[in-house]
RNA sequence: GCGCCAGUAGCUCAGCUGGAUAGAGCAACGGACUUCUAAUCCGUAGGUCGAGCGUUCGAGUCGUUCCUGGCGCGCCA
């Protein structure tokens, strides 16, 4: 809807120009806003004010040129100029009528975009270490990352989900060390508490007791000597295997699936390490200084350069993170986005100093930040640490408070906001959390219909009268609301931020509720009644569509 | 010391590429179920948008200087 109102406007400042003598050429971009308040029509534009300096003409007068040009428009009941010269417009309420059928017609495809004309898109992002369970932060990250990435298809965009996994370097070690303590452990060949820095967590000594059971103890247990590494890479792999699965597991049972799973041991072993640095070589970037290999990095914005080969011959996690990027433009993706938390802020200067020194745009990848989870309980803060096994997992939250809710909860915030994780509230089912707000919204409209059919309604299909006893300020509000869903779908996009789908269906399940107290849908004219369950019935398929995005579910009945 | 993110109602937070009188939820107070689901709604109250300066027709939004909080500054990942 807005877009055709750019067009009267587009038409109007041409006509305009044209007259002045100016060219239709060098005329600024047409900007069409939803003025707050309604008294101020439905759409807004703040053209006159943006001309008044090129044109040399203050902006009324040139709004009120441009306003015997848009009442010449059949659509456009009222144009008016306001304040400082901004050009209010109110469009017929039959524009509105047809809208309403129109999304109504369209179905669940209705607000499914072009705007990202089939790029390819590749969002990275959990790439847990695969040292210990997910735990409530890496929910956070898993549910921005696969809305984000339903997003952008929805907007147009090819999408491919993916997760890392970082299974090369000293953590591995250390969780193979781990795994082989506690299994010494209880075969007696340990005592005491496990060494400082090992993983302490659970999960280990049940893997520990499990390696037990299956394999018994002389297998493994023969050739481990007290201090020596022995056997590590062996307890390593197991460890990485098992947590993998987990990892896995949780992520399913919170409705996130990836396409792929890429290994960054492969890249070492498969020679792709070398050959980026090779790349790198190439463009003369990388020089030698005390022993070790650098990247120039600082050439590109970073504040210093940064080691990728170490003087022992060792190569950087930066190293192989260059190879993974460099391999995952080469497999085609225009456009790659990041899902990291944000203590690893400071890494991004230096990976978009690579991607620009192997001759990608900078602007083709973009790293979003998702800030810390504190977690507390009952207003408590309880302390999150892997390493001391001291934290609570996506898999317990999941199951304690449900996909929906969990999932829900990590988007009512944008991700560079630190958000609050009160396990009480969480596992608390009552009214104050949000998801049943929208979920109970859906519900309410499929009981609304189902007593229409039961009465023999059904919404409004008469292509001649459709919509037209609509005339409640409240309903027109709605299907603005409605017609404004696919702005907010691309605003979204454009910004990288799933939130504002959260915040419309917030606003869109309200402004149901309100009408339903207020109205009757079903009434003694068929007329209304046909109208209004044509309104509710596509109330609820946009408010179906937000929730499939944000991976919740949509009930009939609550 | 340098850098990144944040600072908006008592609390938790929205505020779309700068737009007109700054919003929501919770908490507080007062109302609405013989009605299509009260997991709801309606109303009241609550603000120098951290502080200053600047940019312009116009700033919560942009620039800059401070203040406060979180995080990061490794030949770890």
């Amino acid at each position: 809807m807005k877009k055709r109102v750019v067009r009267f406007v587009e038409k109007a400042v041409a006509v305009v120009a044209a007259a002045r003598g100016f060219k239709s050429s060098d005329l600024p971009e047409i900007g069409i806003e939803l003025p707050r308040e309604k008294a101020f029509g439905d759409f807004s534009s703040n053209i006159a004010m943006q001309l008044s300096g090129c044109w040399k003409d203050n902006p009324r007068a040139i709004g009120a040129a441009l306003k015997d040009e848009l009442d010449k428009e059949a659509d456009l009941a009222r144009v008016t100029i306001a304040g400082p010269g901004f050009i209010n417009m109110t469009l017929e309420l039959s524009c509105w009528h047809r809208r309403l059928q129109e999304i109504m017609g369209q179905g669940a495809d209705f607000a499914r975009l072009d705007y990202g004309r089939g790029r390819r898109v590749l969002v990275e992002f959990v790439s847990a270490n695969p040292t210990g369970p997910l735990h409530i932060g890496h929910g956070r990250g898993a549910a921005v990352g696969d809305v984000l990435a339903r997003l952008l298809k929805r907007t147009g965009f090819a999408v491919d989900r993916e997760y890392y996994v970082n299974d090369a370097g000293n953590q591995m070690m250390v969780l193979g060390r781990s795994l082989r303590w506690r299994y010494l452990e209880l075969l007696g060949r340990r005592q005491g508490e496990i060494p400082d820095g090992y993983y302490r967590g659970d999960y280990l000594l049940e893997m520990a007791k499990e390696l037990l059971a299956n394999q018994g103890a002389e297998l493994v247990a023969a050739n481990i000597d007290e201090e020596d590494e022995t056997g590590i890479e062996f307890f390593t792999k197991l460890a990485a295997d098992d947590i993998l699965v987990g990892i896995r597991d949780d992520l399913d049972l919170f409705g996130v699936e990836f396409e792929h799973w890429t290994s960054e041991k492969e890249f070492f072993t498969s020679g792709r390490v070398d050959a980026a640095l090779a790349d790198l070589k190439k463009t003369e970037v990388l020089y030698e200084e005390e022993g070790a290999v650098w990247f120039a990095s600082s050439r590109f914005g970073d504040e210093k350069d940064r080691v990728v080969v170490r003087a022992n011959g060792v190569k950087t996690y930066f190293a192989s993170d260059i190879a993974y990027h460099r391999e995952k433009y080469e497999r085609g993706y225009d456009l790659l986005i990041d899902i990291w938390g944000a203590d690893h802020h400071g890494y991004v200067p230096r990976l978009k100093a690579a991607i620009e020194a192997l001759g990608n745009e900078p602007e083709s990848f973009a790293a979003i930040l998702v800030q810390l989870v504190s977690l507390s309980r009952g207003g408590t803060p309880v302390a999150m640490s892997t390493r001391s096994g001291e934290f609570v997992t996506l898999e317990e939250v999941v199951k304690e408070v449900g996909k929906d809710a969990a999932r829900y909860f990590f988007l009512t915030r944008r991700s560079d906001s630190q958000l609050e994780f009160d396990l009480e509230l969480a596992k608390s089912r009552n009214n104050d959390n949000p998801v049943y707000y929208a979920q109970y919204a859906h519900a309410r409209i499929c009981s609304i219909l189902r007593k229409a059919k039961e009465e023999g309604l059904k919404p409004n299909p008469d292509k001649t009268s459709f919509g037209a006893s609509l005339i409640l300020p409240e309903e027109l509000d709605i299907i603005k609301k409605l017609d404004n869903f696919t702005a907010l779908l691309e605003s979204a996009a454009r910004t990288l931020e799933p939130h504002r789908i959260t915040y419309y269906l917030d606003e869109l399940a309200a402004q149901l509720h309100s009408y339903y107290n207020r109205n009757k849908v079903i009434t003694e004219d068929l007329q209304v009644s046909g109208d209004r369950l044509l309104l509710v019935d596509t109330i609820r398929q946009v408010i179906n569509i937000c929730l499939t995005l944000l991976g919740v579910s949509a009930p009939e009945k609550m």
